[in-house]
DNA sequence: GCCGTTTTCGGCCCGACTGTTTTCAGTCG
């Protein structure tokens, strides 16, 4: 029982009581439990004993008294009861976009549908239609987002979303009068999955605009089509929302558009606290009624005493009152990245010679790289033999001594055994620049087993970086059950780096557990784990996560110039 | 059910669009 099953059960309380027709403040007080506890990184069952459960905002007496009846019996009595209200189907057919609380209810109530076939059954014979409010088209609606959901067309990896709203970007710079086009929504917060593409734009003639926009070749369905706001299904299987404004209006858009869900909220809470009150036009004064409109979005969060926070920060974790008190961190930047130290050649699964990505890297202005090639415990990446990495070290010097303009490092991505050891003896580990230790075999391992064995690989004091520590691959694994609060531990420790792996599918370490690491004092590095050269453009979705967990260029270890980096390595061990 | 730099009670973000309706509830972001 972990926080995610501990959240997702408070998940499905707040389901159920919608589907109830509940008060929607208890609604939202069991999904703000819920949300708040993934962001914890620390272990449900510690907050408990140490009754930090409390302590966290959104948690309070009732909800820590139902989490603590939980971890103690496995059960929630009020959660078993409202199950006994609905068969579990019901709840599925809110998954469906469109269907809410209330449809879902009245089909359980009224038709007996008690899951998404019998749905579809009624939404094709007639009977959802002929229930009163609802009509033709609404079934026709169900169908189709039914069909939707069938085809997995759900979120997607910001690695696959920001290519293709490049692509979109670029086809609607020719519809006429649409000015100042920009992404926005968890894009522009660079969150690791996408789940639908928000586009904003000017206009002084929104109507004509917008049906320039829905009529575009890309669009395969329209969802939704007003003055200011459309909805379209694209080719590719997108969702994407336009919202339209003024040009006078633009920088509360933006900021409306940027989100998220609990930014908001939180921000409008605040603003009324101070008299004000917040939409997508501008701020208005709640007593006088006087409106202030804002072009840019410094200007709005300057107009209620705010620092402009970064939208990579804009998560409702605690930016707000950052902001108030002028103590937002100055983020790291892609600009701020002066070399990879995770980078794979032909030697093992790489695609290309040593040569080939050393100029790569070099190509990016990098002042220093490391070849990381696999050990030889990984098979299937045609890992080095002791052998091999004899015969590699010497290939990369020769390299690194005919390049003069970037410095060139040997190292290895070594694998983390199940019980811990690595995959070189230390005579070899001691040969090389820079060890980056990762799990890559036996995901299944029990939690005190796997934190355990990455502990003894950083107390390896050849160990520099532990490579994706928690081993996700996003839509395929989940990360390894680990104790990350001992894995911090043991990395400030025994000064071991921990990797945030830049390839899409990874994000390894996600943005909590990053802040979480830097709150701790332990060093972060941002790498790719290039497989081919254009994988180290990839770099940006890692510096965008190291973002979202509020690093700065402290808290990066390939932030440094060579000669600190240098200084770095020579660090005492444990 | 949670929360408090006016509050331990009385609040709790805000607006656009749809479908089926003649005024609005439901859903979404």
């Amino acid at each position: 029982m972990n926080n995610a099953d501990v959240a997702a059960a408070l998940a499905e309380v707040a389901e159920l009581l919608e589907l109830k027709n509940e008060s929607g403040f208890r609604i939202r007080a069991y999904e703000n439990a819920a949300k708040a506890l993934s962001n914890q990184t620390e272990d449900v069952r510690s907050l408990v004993a140490t009754g930090g459960l409390v302590k966290i905002k959104g948690i309070g007496s009732g909800i820590a008294r139902t989490i603590e009846e939980l971890l103690s019996t496995g059960h929630i009595v009020y959660l078993d009861q409202l199950r006994s209200e609905f068969p579990e189907g019901v709840r599925r057919l809110m998954s469906v976009p469109g269907v809410g609380p209330s449809l879902a209810r009245r089909v359980y109530v009224e038709l007996g549908v008690t899951n998404l076939d019998e749905f579809r059954v009624a939404a094709e014979d007639g009977r959802l239609a002929s229930l009163p409010g609802l009509g033709e088209k609404s079934a026709q609606n169900v169908l189709r987002a039914m069909e939707r959901v069938n085809k997995q067309e759900s979120r997607v990896s910001i690695g696959k979303a920001v290519p293709l709203v490049e692509e979109l970007m670029d086809a609607l710079k020719d519809v006429p009068g649409l000015d100042n086009l920009v992404p926005g929504g968890s894009l522009r917060r660079w969150a690791p999955t996408i789940g639908d593409i928000d586009i904003m734009g000017t206009s002084t003639d929104a109507t004509v605009a917008m049906g320039c926009l829905v009529s575009l070749p890309q669009v395969r369905q329209v969802l939704s089509h007003g003055h200011t706001k459309s909805t379209i299904i694209t080719d590719n299987g997108l969702q994407v929302d336009f919202r339209i404004v003024e040009a006078e209006a633009y920088g509360s858009l933006v900021q409306h558009f940027t989100g998220s869900r609990d930014h908001n909220i939180e921000l409008r809470e605040f603003a009324l606290s101070r008299g004000q009150s917040l939409n997508e036009y501008g701020i208005q004064d709640v007593k006088s009624g006087t409106r202030m409109s804002f072009s840019d979005e410094t200007s709005f969060y300057a107009a209620l005493d705010l620092e402009l926070i970064p939208p990579e920060l804009r998560e409702g974790r605690g930016e707000i009152s950052a902001a108030r008190a002028r103590r937002l961190p100055n983020l790291v930047t892609l600009g701020d990245i002066r070399g990879d130290l995770h980078v794979h050649t032909e030697w093992s699964d790489g695609t290309l010679p040593i040569e080939a990505m050393v100029d790569a890297a070099r190509q990016r202005g990098y002042e220093y790289m490391c070849i990381t090639d696999h050990s030889g415990g990984i098979g299937v990446a045609g890992g080095l033999s002791e052998e091999r990495i004899l015969q590699q070290i010497d290939a990369v010097h020769e390299v690194a001594g005919a390049s003069s303009d970037i410095h060139v490092l040997m190292g290895s991505e070594v694998d983390i055994r199940r019980d811990g050891s690595l995959d070189f003896p230390d005579q070899i580990l001691e040969r090389l620049d820079w060890v980056v230790a990762s799990v890559h075999s036996g995901f299944n391992q029990p939690e005190e087993q796997m934190t355990q064995r990455i502990i003894r690989a950083m107390e390896n004091p050849h160990v520099d970086a532990i490579g994706h520590p928690t081993g996700r691959l996003i839509g395929k694994r989940e990360p390894y059950a680990v104790d990350m609060e001992a894995v911090f531990a043991a990395a400030a420790r025994t000064r071991t780096a921990l990797e945030i792996n830049s390839f899409p599918e990874r994000l390894d370490l996600v943005d909590v557990h990053a802040r979480r690491a830097k709150d701790l004092g332990v060093m972060l590095v941002i790498n790719t784990d290039a497989h081919a050269p254009i994988h180290l453009d990839n770099i940006r979705y890692g510096v965008a996560m190291a973002r979202r967990g509020w690093a700065e260029p402290a808290n990066v270890l390939n932030t440094k110039t060579f000669g600190d980096l240098c200084d770095w390595l020579k660090r005492d061990g444990p």
